[in-house]
DNA sequence: GATGAATGAGCTTTCATTCAT
DNA sequence: CATGAATGAAAGCTCATTCAT
């Protein structure tokens, strides 16, 4: 048993062992730093309190993150892949049912699926937090990438479809976000504000079927 | 008699001159306030900086405002004023003509045209100043009431119209702020922008009329 | 009767009445000074508030006093005006009745109702004002002339009257200053206190008539 | 064993050293404080002179106290601390010898030897600083400890021992107080004066053994 | 003389970051 | 590698004093 234990074990244990451990340092300091941000917003956030919270001292964290902002820069980045994760999985699906309606549905869904999973730190990063142009970049990225992926699907339905696709998908991100953000001020339900988007969605995508874009309108007329 | 009122006269000048001196002061700080959140953001507002800015010592600041978040109250409280002017202003023509495009385009016209004044400085204030609870209620208060306008203009036309008011209002209020803050990333002019907004909206209340509040739609069927 | 009144007034009744004018203006600041320290204590002194409450502007506190000490040197000095007079008129009280009991009863009941009016102002001054060597002297000189005095009428009764005179004089300055300041803390009234300050004092003098000054005693002996 | 003990033993004087050298730089802080207390008295106390003479940087006086107060709370707690030692101390002594000479010498004796460690600093707490109401409450927690004690001491010698002891007391810190606050202005020396408070004491003690307290006197009969 | 707007040195406190141990 | 004591630039704010009007 020993021996195939170690046959199964990489050659050098011991790093793989400091390794964990370092990623394991690496993990509590970003969840406690989400979690302050998520507790007391953009102006609790501070390194010391990000060590203490993670149970490390103020000189390991700098051991493994050059500044603060670093990060948040990895509370960023697993924001994001929980995005991406929600966007390969809805591009999945489009395959199968590439229907207007699907496309809304999962467009609408997939957002308020993203805000549903923590607000309140979803909240102070995108109305809160200072992103640094980069950051801000990256968080830019990811709407590309879904406004790509709609373009693609509505493609066949619509003319100009990606300025349609920017529209919806701005349109839903925006919605949503408003709607976990403060969640007083609503006029009705949650989901039944979640349907009407969805209604005005696809009553906009049905409309301009064949239609160019929509020259502009003077707002007095 | 004439003369010795002339005699007498000179003394509401100089109280005048004093007041006008002191107000000068206070326009030169709220400016240069505005100007740094502006150009550098809420992280560069800093009280000294704004003394600098303004021409005038950190005394004076103090002089004329009690704290730092007064000086952001102050922004706050000019940028409201600008926004409840145009609300008045729409209010009036939307007495002229009630009918589904007039409030479309009022609305869509009215944000664009309300962001489009300081966009930056509407952005750090928006999305990034850390606002107090009074700061964001007063904000909130606008929203509620340009809601409440466009509830009753759209009363006779659709069903459930405080629901779709809050739709509209907050989809229009987004959008534009969104085009407005980062210019970058619209795949056709602003202008095209809006007028697919508007279709977006008008063909949404069309498509309402008498329907009641759509229920909820699971987003993956 | 016009003319009568002009026979009144002195030769340059312009000047007179600036000069009681000005004369107002300087008591209503050693006034509203007196008040802030009363009620607010040194920390509450400062000098824009004096000019607020003395209805004055800041500008004429500094026409009438160089700067914010000399306003405390003008309350101190009220402060010991009435010192000195209680000493005088206790002085000559005590060339009607040049006994031990009178002697005591004077000064007990002279400390006693000095620190009676505005104790608050009095505990302020005493205890928590930084007071200038200066200013700190004149208060030391109050206390010489009572100690002269006291002395004076103790010499035909007892040995070493001026050792004497500082220990009672101290005595019954501290006590009486004690029990008007905190008013808790004493086990009872006031008056009963006063009495058996007044017996102390008086078994003292009677012990040491004769008596050169104690030779000291080591106190765990 | 021993070996292996050896090899891990370094790990506690490691920590020893790192809370020696805060410990160390805590007391250089309070220390500082405390000079700068006694040589300029509480207007020359602010934090930035403090971590000068303490020889540390403003961030660490920060780091072991939460504020300016706190530091003062510190040497307040060592003052009274001493006090309290003293108290201890000579409550042994009186349960030896429980006669009225012998309380009344370890009053004053004790007094004296507690105004005489750093007489300037004793004087600036008591008599300029703006005490905290808690600061307030634990000095006259200790005064009445010792009213406490020597009012049990005096029990059976006297009648109403806690007005007594209250005078008594209050009697021999005020003036053990003032005379080694200022030097100046004593007549004799210290310890002449010492002994004349003793024998002031004493006369009174023995003078009302059986006594009631006295009922006031109208200070001019 | 009177006014009060303006000044700025100086205070308390915070926090990202460094470095001796 | 980990620790946490130490750092110090920089922020918000106060108040005695000056001076143009």
């Amino acid at each position: 048993m020993p021996a195939s234990t170690a046959s199964k074990a990489p050659r050098r244990p011991v790093r793989r062992a400091r390794q964990a451990r370092a990623q394991a340092t690496v993990d509590a300091i970003v969840e406690a730093a989400a979690q302050i941000l998520a507790e007391g917003g953009w102006g609790a956030l501070n390194t010391n309190l990000i060590a203490r919270r993670a149970g490390v001292s103020i000189g390991s964290v700098y051991e493994y993150f050059p500044n603060k902002g670093a990060i948040v820069d990895a509370i960023l980045d697993a924001h994001l892949s929980r995005g991406e994760a929600l966007l390969a999985q809805g591009a999945l699906r489009l395959q199968e049912r590439p229907d207007l309606p699907a496309i809304v549905g999962l467009l609408v869904g997939g957002f308020v699926s993203l805000h549903q999973d923590d607000p309140r730190l979803h909240r102070v990063l995108s109305s809160e937090a200072p992103l640094s142009p980069d950051q801000r970049a990256r968080v830019e990225g990811l709407r590309a990438s879904i406004i790509q992926i709609v373009a693609a699907a509505l493609a066949p339905h619509v003319e100009a479809p990606h300025i349609r696709a920017t529209l919806v998908v701005d349109t839903a991100e925006a919605l949503s976000h408003r709607w976990l953000v403060d969640e007083a001020g609503l006029p009705a339900s949650e989901a039944v504000m979640a349907a009407e988007l969805h209604r005005m969605l696809e009553a906009y995508l049905l409309d301009v079927r064949g239609a160019n874009p929509a020259r502009p309108i003077p707002p007095s007329s």
